[in-house]
DNA sequence: CTCCAATGCGCAATCGATTGCATTTTAGGA
DNA sequence: TCCTAAAATGCAATCGATTGCGCATTGGAG
């Protein structure tokens, strides 16, 4: 159980200089003589020496770690998000502490809480379903640390953030299926007060009213989005006397149930009712029929995260005018609404 | 951009005491009264004070954060590990640092030496697929901090790990897809110098063996088990004269690419061949047929890995055994692999 | 009324790296 | 050879929390 723990001090020692000088020679000081930084540099390897972060962290006030807050690293979205900021970030000289909330807000806040003791740089945070309140990020933000919120934000909060044209990725969608030849088309959708939901509530019923169609609030069924959720929302839907000949769903998972239950029941997709989520999760390209979905493209989101983070960090102390960052989505049209074949 | 950075010397200076009585204070410390401890409680809410875990970390030389590794979050069998991780590490108020490879052997050395210099108090990694050498973790090791392999592991390396029982888990698999009546069973494999595909290997060998079957090389597939390798396995198999009439992956990936294969050239799952698969990933339950699957107990492995890490934490000092945890897995039993109905 | 032992707090050093300013050394010009 | 500016290094304080040791109260026993 050695535990060499060699510091600038050992090196100095060896050398009978300063730790002044080691410090200055270990990060290139111009100051400091080509002779010397090369004995330092031997010095080094040989009596193994690694710099403390910590100690370092302390005195500079930074410790060059961004804290990443997700409700679950295990959704191909968010992971792909992650590796986003992880490549700008890594280039940066940053490292990435991620933290997963499971959706729960008092862990969401504790974990604000445990970044801000680990005195991380930054927060990048894509906040959780339950989450109403935001003075955990506003107080982030008055200790001048940058909090820059992904996919799911807060338009009234004034912070940086990165989302997707949520309206639009729901008007491609819903527009798709209606020249596909759809009359009905339901919708599922979840807590209508978070951001992302309501704007792709919005962009469905646009699509439906800019075709000729008319919106039918009963059509639109609120659930949690899980698989289960969709199919009981399914099974709702199929209780009506007109069932709708179109899904779109607000996630990746509410789609897969609804089709599950379809094609349980004898429906046909797309033939019957046509299908497209949201998220391009793998699983949706291998499903039977594969399902057509929204992409949001998670590692652009990432990145851009990453770059508002490091401008902020440059413009530290002048006051930093909150940026929003609009991507477009993709829609990808597989199997499960594809009635007519293209020419 | 208010900077409230109140210290305990902050909360010293007002309440005219030292910042000892009021660190003390703060941590309940039997010799502080309780007047005093009740008045620093109140001045800390009032001055808003987030105690600074670096200089606590500097001076303690321990951060309470648990560095962990993994190829990629995105599998739910690491997140779900992770989450087992956390449960554990959060009771005893450890915070966990997830970082990702890729498979990539230059950033997994990388990600060792930044959680290394960022002085986490130990590390929990399930390494690459490239990783070949270790010296990366015996450096850990010889810094006297804590590391724990989980699930990939290598049996030659000192160190504690948890894994399970991979033989165990391809000889209930093979066993299964023998007393369904399969008589050629294939095997698709990885690099068969990572452990865990070795055993699982040598189980699917004994399982045929003691099932009077023989052992054929030529019916097992070394690939890098993802979906296209699946695939392209499968196909490779299907040009034989005799093809097999069961399938064991190591990979959930890999028996996806096999089932979509055989479907597309007309083949019937279980009937002409049956297939399991190893890793519960959510998905293999929503194929069709579903996928018959070998669990892991990821959550179960991560606990395990969490309350080793804390047995060695404890132990510090004492020169600590490592320690080899494993754990049984479960045999699930889907549509894809059941041609007799249970009776 | 003494004296001792709890009890409550303060002093000062420590963790390791960083950095403004001071000091020493070196090189080159006069 | 002397002097000075430039070059190279040293000094010492700092970041914030922690802790062993020591000093000063206070209460109670004898």
């Amino acid at each position: 159980m050695k535990k060499e723990k060699a510091t600038i001090h050992d090196i100095a020692r060896k050398l009978n200089i300063t730790a002044s000088t080691v410090s200055r020679a270990l990060k290139d000081h111009p100051r400091i003589s080509a002779e010397t930084k090369k004995a330092v540099q031997k010095a080094a390897v040989k009596l193994n020496y690694q710099p403390n972060n910590i100690a370092a962290a302390l005195r500079n006030g930074k410790s060059n770690i961004i804290g990443i807050i997700v409700p679950t690293a295990d959704r191909t979205f968010f992971s792909s998000v992650v590796r986003g900021i992880e490549e700008i970030a890594n280039t940066a000289k940053y490292n990435v502490m991620i933290c997963q909330t499971y959706d729960n807000f008092d862990k969401e806040v504790s974990t604000v809480e445990a970044l801000l003791n680990a005195r991380v740089d930054g927060i990048i945070v894509s906040h959780g379903k339950e989450t109403q309140n935001f003075e955990h990020f506003l107080k982030v933000k008055e200790r001048g640390i940058p909090i820059i919120l992904f996919d799911r934000s807060n338009d009234e909060l004034e912070v940086s953030n990165v989302v997707i044209d949520d309206f639009l990725g729901a008007y491609k969608a819903t527009e798709h299926l209606v020249q596909q030849g759809c009359k009905r088309i339901a919708h599922f959708t979840n807590a209508r007060k978070i951001s992302i939901f309501k704007e792709r509530l919005r962009g469905y019923r646009e699509a439906l009213l800019d075709n000729g169609l008319k919106f039918d609030e009963s059509l639109v069924v609120d659930s949690n989005l899980q698989l289960e959720d969709g199919r009981s929302s399914m099974e709702q839907l199929l209780k009506r006397k007109d069932i709708p000949d179109g899904v779109f769903s607000s996630s990746a998972y509410g789609i897969l149930g609804a089709m599950q239950v379809l094609k349980e029941k004898g429906f046909k997709v797309p033939e019957d009712v046509a299908l497209v989520g949201f998220s391009n999760e793998p699983f949706t390209s291998f499903t039977e029929p594969p399902l057509s979905t929204v992409d949001q493209h998670p590692m652009r989101m990432g990145n851009a995260a990453a770059e508002i983070f490091l401008e902020e960090m440059a413009a530290k102390d002048k006051k930093f005018i909150p940026q929003k960052i609009v991507l477009k989505p993709e829609l990808i049209i597989r199997q499960s609404s594809l009635r007519k074949k293209p020419n």
